[in-house]
DNA sequence: AAAAGTCAATACGCAGGCGTATGGTGAGGC
DNA sequence: GCCTCACCATACGCCTGCGTATTGACTTTT
């Protein structure tokens, strides 16, 4: 039976709004008071759900990294075609997903990329991210018939010319979608 | 008449000890009693030669964006050629800038993006310098015969993907020198 | 209905950072 | 030889965040 109103807390709407917490004012807004702040609650709640503040953020970071490797495996299903149709198709979809989703989605990038920089375990996640969605990237160009070496090598073009506009896109105009498909068509050009 | 060590601080030690904290640990590094304590010192110092943290801050940002852009202008000097000779050589240089320099250098450059997330006024700065340095970059295309439009989209494609690989090399391996010449080559292939 | 379980509110002690105020020290100027 | 001034040390009160403990309220179980 559904509640008239959201009476109660779970976990769920504190990590929520941890990531909007993050993306507006950085890692350094993640603390149990402010967000209690927020939610219009007290801390007694917070240490309800979760041990301390870094188990907080730990769990955060656990739900970002399954997401963001979820949101690769998608595209991959994204229906077929060629290596190139699937790599423009990519450049189009990537910017349009900053959406919001349940954790920041990609719009939380940028803030996680910034958190890395203060926490080990955060750098190491990121890490295997980044290396996850290079390979996929890489092997979307050897569908088109790339040899391996240059594969990778443009993915990696791709892949982080992707991350500067949108790190550029966070503190001024840019047009991420634009820019890829810029340079995708680039890398394609043979 | 020459002291024989330092004995007595000056504004400038306490901005140098700002940028390696900065590099360090990040923006949220930046406090007075926690910089005293690298310099083995005590806040009294620090309140002497600036009013408060924010005033700390505008300095380090003041002499930052100066140097970040003073870089520019001398890299326009360097020794003349075509415009794709400039670029490799802007390209070869780039990273190996990484040494730190009076005020951080291109080391600082991700941990001031970072802060810029934090903060307005550095996101302000930040934007100035990208925005100069990437009409730098595509006055460079032009001298090369390429038309306005199209240079300016390669110096956004070249130097977003340089900010790029600047952020992934801070997480993980990756050779900045090697892709931007990479990329170079793409962009200057026609 | 009573008992047990789930979640939130309040109050507390602790730590660390901020900024101030006030006093101390050492090196030139006089 | 002392005075002044630039600079640093110390001590204080304030605020904010952490984590705990205790109590209270509402829900589910039995």
């Amino acid at each position: 039976m559904p509640r008239v109103a959201q009476t109660k807390l779970n976990s769920k709407t504190w990590i929520k709004a941890g990531f909007r917490a993050l993306v507006a004012n950085g890692d350094a807004a993640l603390k149990a008071e402010v967000l209690a702040r927020t939610l219009k609650t007290t801390k007694g709640s917070f240490y309800w759900h979760f041990k301390d503040v870094p188990a907080f953020k730990r769990e955060m970071l656990r739900l970002w990294q399954e997401d963001a490797t979820k949101a690769i495996i998608h595209l991959v299903n994204l229906e077929g075609g060629t290596g190139a149709a699937r790599l423009s198709m990519l450049a189009g979809i990537v910017s349009s997903l900053n959406a919001d989703n349940e954790y920041g989605g990609l719009k939380a990038e940028p803030a996680i990329r910034n958190w890395a920089q203060n926490d080990k375990l955060v750098a190491r996640s990121l890490r295997l991210v980044d290396t996850a969605r290079i390979k996929f990237v890489s092997s979307l160009f050897q569908l088109q018939g790339i040899n391996e070496v240059t594969s990778r090598q443009r993915a990696e073009i791709f892949y982080t010319g992707f991350v500067g506009m949108q790190t550029l896109a966070s503190t001024q105009e840019f047009d991420v979608a634009d820019g890829l498909k810029r340079l995708l068509s680039i890398l394609l050009k043979n």
